[in-house]
Parts: structure tokens; C-alpha cells; sequence
DNA sequence: TGTACATCAGTGAACGCGCGTTCACTGATGTAC
DNA sequence: TGTACATCAGTGAACGCGCGTTCACTGATGTAC
């Protein structure tokens, strides 16, 4: 349990520097030939090492895959936490999401090139076994999150229905707005950033009834091909 | 071609049957022992036929577990298609899905016992594997949706945001729906269509910043376990 | 500073398993005359 | 009504593949004295 006293040590050191380059060596192989064309083999070859250490980082392909993203949802968990109580359940999402970016993308960069793992978020979009495995992995966090707001508003989460719907909602956004951006030509940071937000504002005009009073396209969409004319 | 033309003969009466066998020898014995446990081999020999037929049917293990979902799906889009022009879309699909009820059921029951098909909706929010396909499947089905709501509305949905968005918002809450209809005692029909409607009850309510104006628990949550005193 | 021992990351090779595919074949159903 | 032929559902056996595991082992790092 001395494991975090004291500085590192030469075998820890190369235990971290091993596990780094399995984990670029694998987000570049799915990136550059696909997730399903890469083999676990491929991956531990690329790193120099044996199979069988692979596993010994990873206990599947998959928990590689997503070994950078869980530490960029542990980042916005803790954020959430950090609200202040009298915020309203979506700002408070909405808040934690802007104030945990920075500290997210510092985290990443650690282990992986930020401009990497924004490119294998593509790559989980347009592959069906990644966004199965994403989306369910979304939705725990869902439940995490839909724990802490409850208890930010002193409610059982089995009780009352409320905490699991706005969460449900907001992260219904986020999906959507991840979608949208893995399609898009200019998939950076910033895109990202101002879709998420945009697409937030939406909420409110989509669920009410009347569309007719705001016509045109939001500051979302700035459509390629909007071509109302047939 | 003339494929729906006349009465379907012999040859195809014993295709339907070969194949409703196996749909059923699959959720059966993925009900009672586990999908991932029941290999192709075991529902193979339980509906009498060799591995090689299962894959004459059935591209995939996958796809025979979705066999009935997809049939129900179906019927939903084209219950959203039928809808009224006037009608608000998160309207418009709280009530395709009201219409689409009982036809479902009846095409459901045609296929397996809708009773199997109930329990093996449970396996799927409890099998990891299956939950993540099922959230795949939903997110494909949202987009098919949210084309239609768009052309309802005379919009393109890649110019304006609100189509996808209120449609992902109605998924959102419907499978907050059913994680939660599945881990209920009572996850009969009539629960669902309760729970379902209850929560959709809910959304607006679970959007406003000020929740404490309504207190208790919703007419949604009939918690087992609601002891405010700690 | 040096020696003896303990720990533990990494190795190499082989294996089990289930999905899904391929092959050459049989026999029942459907159809033309 | 009967015969000849075409179609096609189903067979059986074998295979390829990749994930993840198991085994007995090596050698570098860390620690006690």
C-alpha cells in the first residue's frame, strides 16, 4: 500500500513506459487498419513484447480500447462532484463538462498524443463492435452520474425518476453530438467543444411543440449540403 | 418475386417452422442458461437441425437474439410514419408507441410466446454482451427516427439539430425504461406500458432547474425501499 | 561496497474454445411435359 | 397420372481464426544484512 509514497523506482518506471507503448502501439494499429483487422499479436508485436505481457496490462483488447477514455470519465465524475449544490442537475453537467475539459485533455496527452486518441474516437463511431461496447460503457457512467445528482439533491435514485431522466437526456445530447462530430471533416478539440454546446442549447426548442416559431437551422448545424430547394 | 404471391406451399411452410423452431430453442435456452453460455451448437441440436442450418437462418448468434426485437421495431417506425402531420414529434412518438402496442404483441406472439421474448428482454439488460448490442441497435433505430420526424417536419436533418436531438431524448427515457422495468418483480406488459408512460411524464419535469418544487417521488418510482430516515 | 536472497515483469509455446465458413453431397419438394 | 428434371433445404465433417489462458521458466530489479 507504500505505492504511491516515495518516487517510482526503476521497475515501476518501466512497468508505466511498457504499458504506454502498448497502449499508443494499439491505438495506432486501430486507427491506421481498423480495430477488428488488428489482431492482439499485431499489438504486442508493435509494443516488442510477447502476447502474454499484453495481458498482463490489459485483460482484453477491449479494456485497451478504452483505457483513455476511462480516465477522461473519472475526470468529469470527479468534476460533477465538485458542482456547487445549488445548481440546477443540467447545469451542473453542463458546467462540470466545461470545467474538467482542460484537465481532461492534460490527462490524456500524458499517456497518449491528444490528436491520437481524437482520432481513434472516430474510429469507435464507424466501428459497430467499438460504439456497442462505448455505448454500454456510456450508460454506467450514466447510472454513476445519475447516483451523484441524486444525492446532490438529497433523493433515491430508485424512488424518484427524475435523476436517471436528466441524466439520460444530457448524455442522449452528448451522443448525439459525438456522432455528429466523428463525421465531420474538422474533428478537433474546438468542433467538438462548440458542438457539445449548441446542441445543448437545443434541449429546451426540441421538446417543446411548436418548431414552426424558430425556423432555420441552429447555430449547430452549419449544414454542407442544406439545400431546401428540391 | 412472387415470393408473397399465393399460398406458401410446402417447402416454405417447412422453412417457417425451421426456423421458428430455432428462434425459440434459442431464447429458450438463453433464458434459462445464458447467452453467452448457450453456444450455436446447443440451440442447433435442441430445434433437431445441424450447425450448419442454424447459419442458413441466422447470419449470426446475434441476430437470431434480435430476431424479434427487430420485428417489433418495425412496427414502430411504421406507427411513427402513420402519425397525424399536426402532431408535436415527441407527441407524435409517445403516441406511435401507444398505437403500435397490441400489434406488436400480436406479431411478437406469432413468432415465440410473448412471454419468452419478455424474459429474454430481461437476460438482455443483464448480459453485457447483448446490452451492448441492444444500445447499438436503439442508436441505429434513432436515426431512422429521427429522418422521419425530420421529413414530418419538412427539415433536413443534417442542417438542423432538433430531430436527433428530441428523438434521442425520447430513446433516452425509454431505455431508462427498460433497465428499470427489468429489474422489477413485476416485468409483465402492463408494468412496461405503465413505467413507460410515467417516465415520459417525467421529462419535462426532470429538465427545470428547480426540482424541488416537487417534492416526492414520482407517480414512476413506487420504491420498495423509499426510507427517507437515515 | 558486496553478497545472498526475494520479488516480479516478461517469455515462449502450447492449448481450449466458440464463432462462422467451406466443401462435396443427399434427398425432399416443386415443375414441365 | 406418371415420368424426368430442376431446385434448394439440410447434412456432416473439417477447417481457419483470434481471443484469452495455462505452464514452467528466465533474468532484471529491489532489499536485507
Amino acid at each position: 500500500m507504500a505505492d504511491t509514497a516515495g518516487p517510482p523506482g526503476l521497475r515501476e518506471r518501466k512497468k508505466q513506459r511498457t504499458r504506454d507503448t502498448l497502449l499508443r502501439s494499439a491505438l495506432e494499429l486501430f486507427t491506421e487498419r481498423g480495430y477488428e483487422e488488428t489482431t492482439v499479436d499485431d499489438i504486442a508485436e508493435t509494443a516488442d513484447v510477447s502476447q502474454r505481457t499484453f495481458f498482463r496490462y490489459f485483460a482484453s483488447k477491449e479494456e485497451a480500447a478504452f483505457f483513455v477514455s476511462r480516465l477522461a470519465e473519472s475526470h468529469f465524475v470527479d468534476a460533477v462532484h465538485s458542482r456547487p449544490p445549488g445548481e440546477p442537475p443540467l447545469d451542473a453537467m453542463r458546467q462540470a463538462l466545461v470545467a474538467s475539459w482542460d484537465t481532461i485533455n492534460e490527462a490524456v496527452e500524458q499517456l497518449v498524443p491528444l490528436e491520437l486518441h481524437l482520432r481513434f474516437c472516430r474510429v469507435i463511431e464507424s466501428t459497430p463492435a467499438l460504439l456497442a461496447a462505448h455505448l454500454r460503457r456510456a450508460a454506467e457512467l450514466e447510472e454513476e452520474i445519475a447516483r451523484v445528482i441524486a444525492d446532490r439533491e438529497g433523493l433515491d435514485v430508485d424512488a424518484d425518476p427524475r435523476p436517471r431522466v436528466v441524466v439520460a437526456v444530457f448524455g442522449a445530447v452528448m451522443r448525439v453530438t459525438e456522432r455528429i462530430w466523428s463525421t465531420r471533416d474538422d474533428a478537433g478539440l474546438a468542433a467538438l467543444r462548440d458542438l457539445t454546446a449548441s446542441y445543448l442549447d437545443q434541449v429546451e426548442p426540441a421538446l417543446t411543440g411548436n418548431w414552426r416559431g424558430h425556423p432555420g437551422p441552429g447555430p449547430a448545424g452549419q449544414a454542407e449540403r442544406a439545400d431546401p430547394t428540391p
